[in-house]
DNA sequence: GTCTATATATCGATAGAC
DNA sequence: GTCTATCGATATATAGAC
């Protein structure tokens, strides 16, 4: 079962937004690696940001999803622990593995892109929605550094020997620790 | 005691390329800025990345000499805890203030410039030798994660009314808590 | 030190044949 | 669905006058 053309840009383009940068990879490049030209590529995707608005409205869903889940929830460590497993699941989540990195790398050159103005901004609330309203700026900058552990802690591990398992559980006791009270 | 144009233009293009990114930031942007034309700024720098050089050689060297202090000290939490002070005095430091937002924001945009790939290298070494060599992968991401606090600190938190000090002084109790065994 | 003028290359995007 | 050919804009960089 082959997968379809405009799939395979996708996973094309986001390797290359990811490991050199949206203003950096052209659509030729992108073209290359399919085996086609760059106009071929103008029957599947209206633009170069349109590609881009189909890797990330995924993303944006799934950051909406949690945080309509995390309003309806009281402001407990109880939640906040379970918002950081749920956002654990979707950072390295099965299909849409590599958007959070992609994302991560081209905040500013896509600062413009309406979809990625939305991402940032759910995200912040997120941060926001984890503490209770009387919490101090630390407590409030610790919770909101928990989910920043789960990226962070990807990179600073990629060069030690540890298996996938072995980083994601590393990140997480991190995350645990910056809820305690 | 009027600036030369060789520090206006650092200064203008550190602006720009954190704003807006590196490759988004064009030498006609530049010189518009300043007030000349492109051709001008050849006769202070030789190509594009020659300004980029300037920039970032001397946090290089702030980074090395950090870590060559660092290196001669046991590696104790009281070590740990002085080299987040220090750290933190560098990114929010004189001068060079701005610096370390840029590099964040266009790592892979200059990912083959050599002297940012240093400075990759030289964080990489920094969190590496903050940690005795029988910590466990958790206790390493900890202490990695403290410089990180810094940085992370500064983005969270540009939406709370604090004062530059209050942001500082969280980032450090954060910092803090995930050096504490 | 700064200018005008230009070389050369690449970009995103489109038109129209097949 | 993919091609060739091309448009118009913009990029980095250079040559040479002043």
């Amino acid at each position: 079962m082959r997968e379809d053309t405009r799939t395979r840009i996708q996973e094309i383009a986001l390797r290359l937004f990811t490991e050199q940068g949206y203003e950096a990879t052209s659509l030729r490049e992108i073209a290359e690696e399919l085996g086609v030209t760059k106009a071929a590529l103008y029957y599947h995707f209206k633009t170069k940001d349109d590609i881009v608005a189909s890797l990330v409205d995924t993303r944006l869903q799934e950051l909406e999803e949690l945080l309509a889940w995390l309003k309806e929830q009281p402001k407990t460590a109880e939640t906040r622990r379970e918002v950081v497993e749920r956002y654990a699941e979707q950072v390295r989540g099965g299909r849409h593995l590599g958007i959070g990195r992609f994302l991560e790398r081209n905040q500013t050159a896509l600062r413009d892109n309406p979809t990625l103005i939305k991402i940032r901004d759910r995200m912040m609330e997120l941060t926001v929605e984890m503490s209770p309203p009387d919490a101090t700026p630390t407590e409030r900058l610790r919770h909101a550094l928990a989910l920043f552990a789960l990226h962070a802690g990807k990179w600073l591990m990629k060069e030690e020997e540890l298996s996938e398992e072995e980083v994601h559980k590393a990140c997480l006791e991190v995350a645990d620790r910056l809820l305690q009270p």
